[in-house]
DNA sequence: AGCACGTTATACCTTTGCGGTATGACGAGA
DNA sequence: TCTCGTCATACCGCAAAGGTATAACGTGCT
């Protein structure tokens, strides 16, 4: 099946007649019944009653028409997308954020952005830290908040840090550290630790072993996990600590507290997009992003 | 462009190689070559840096090989659900409603069908009436709660009445007649209606005259609105009344109440499907709405 | 350096199959 | 019954896809 094949049926099943498509699509109607008949063939269904008269759809010709005419609109978005993306045009930005991470900083930034440039929206995607990488690399995004910078480099992508948030470490209520208003690193040694998975937050495991080093602490990591709700969760549940940004505060839970560390530890967090071709709305919202983190401190 | 194409580069960009890429597709290297070529031309985009040694992906290619698989999969999808279609195949019932009108109904038949029927699932769709009955057409639904049966009858659906349901005026709360327990549909009479439009709710317009007509009463109809919400809404802000079945109760408004009518009205309400090939899941659902809806009178 | 082996590109031939023309078969309406 | 319009069939020409042979070029091994 060729895409041929949908644009021929799609014109004779809306003009319900073979002469009549064969004229609009500038081709011979024999043309027309021999393309359509090998569709038919190939599918192994009729797609179309025909008599002498008239012709008319069927009822497996009238859900494949309204397929069709989707995929062949999906077809030129497609290959419109590739030129406008080769001419560097950007009439959208998009934009994947990391919800539990970011929910302060992004919508201070889409206002102003929107101030210098009202006639280019901007589509904001929920996406973890891994799928954003992915993402970033098939361009189905401009730009990314991925956090941690240490994978982004291992990547080649561009990148800018925007902002640094304290950690906080995440301990369950009936944790003896809980009662103290804040917690030694060096204390939580022995503990067990829940980690972000590789696949959902590269370098997180990497950035944990590197601080709890600094303090001469190797964690011994239990568990890795996917999402925040589901580390607070895992924490809440006894299963361990965790080292997170002071932004997972607002994750709250029952039996989860969140005490700072000493020495303090600062992460820092950055938007990442790819190197080549960075259009002139990029770079600006980059620099908003970037001014907007400063002022927050 | 035709699919040949996309396959064609997506098996070259995946082994980023010609050579290997045409054993997987049996077929010969030049050939590929030269598709690629030919494709590459028609987007006007380079999509493959070719040097002697390797091939990898352009920016443009990487993006337009994710659109490409994406499409390649819709393709496939589509044509298998053709043949579904046409074996007659049944794995999921597609099945429209109206929110506002059916939360009631609706649950407590899922899990009656389910216990028949525990391999098949359904998929529920809230769409107005008007997109349901585009959807039957097109074999996107399989089954629709739209409501009045005078539009189903007209497009020759299937139908099947399932319950009735006691009709309401909805009034602005400063309304004189909102004072009173019931209000007289001749009292209406010098009053503006809100109307749901023909396009979401097909024969509304035509089962308010009637209806009104039996209290010799001819209907203002001042504005058409598209949702049920909105309806309320428009009423809410003093635009007019309205005649609703019991339901649209729940949308709650600080500006308006709800009085049942006299002569009392019910208005039935009617599941419809298509006449042709009947699935016996789908027939047995309708039993079970058919039952349920006995029930709750 | 030179050779073997791999890659993609080019040239040329074969063949498929798409489009075009002519015409047949058939039904509707005058 | 005749005309006109419709879709189907037969046949032809040709564009374009596929196949084979080989060139052009890089890499890596000896």
């Amino acid at each position: 099946m060729e895409l041929r094949h949908l644009r021929y049926f799609v014109s004779v099943a809306e003009a319900l007649s073979f002469t009549q498509a064969a004229k609009e699509l500038h081709t011979a109607q024999p043309s027309l019944t021999r393309q359509i008949k090998s569709l038919e063939n190939e599918l192994g269904v009729q797609l179309l009653h025909r008599t002498k008269q008239q012709v008319t759809l069927t009822d497996e010709g009238r859900s494949f028409l309204a397929d069709s005419k989707r995929l062949l609109a999906i077809a030129a978005e497609t290959v419109e997308a590739v030129r406008r993306r080769h001419r560097g045009e950007v009439r959208a930005l998009n934009i994947g954020y990391v919800s539990n991470l970011f929910y302060d900083l992004l919508p201070r930034t889409l206002a102003s952005f929107r101030q210098s440039f009202p006639s280019i929206s901007i589509n904001l995607f929920d996406m973890s830290c891994g799928d954003q990488f992915r993402a970033l690399d098939e361009g189905r995004l401009d730009l990314g908040f991925v956090g941690l910078h240490e994978p982004i480099a291992l990547r080649g992508f561009e990148f800018r840090t925007i902002a640094s948030y304290k950690t906080f470490a995440a301990l369950p209520k009936n944790n003896p550290l809980a009662a103290k208003t804040r917690v030694e690193l060096k204390a939580l040694a022995p503990m067990f630790f829940i980690g972000m998975s590789e696949g959902s937050y590269p370098g997180y495991r990497s950035w944990l072993t590197r601080t709890c080093d600094r303090a001469g602490v190797t964690p011994k990591v239990l568990q890795d996990v996917d999402l925040e709700r589901t580390m607070i969760q895992a924490v809440g549940a006894g299963l361990g600590v965790a080292l997170v940004p002071e932004q997972v505060k607002k994750l709250k839970h029952e039996n989860v507290v969140f005490r700072p560390v000493t020495p303090a530890v600062t992460t820092e967090a950055c938007v990442a997009w790819k190197g080549e071709n960075p259009s002139a709305p990029l770079q600006a919202y980059v620099e908003i992003v970037e001014h907007v983190g400063r002022s927050m401190r």
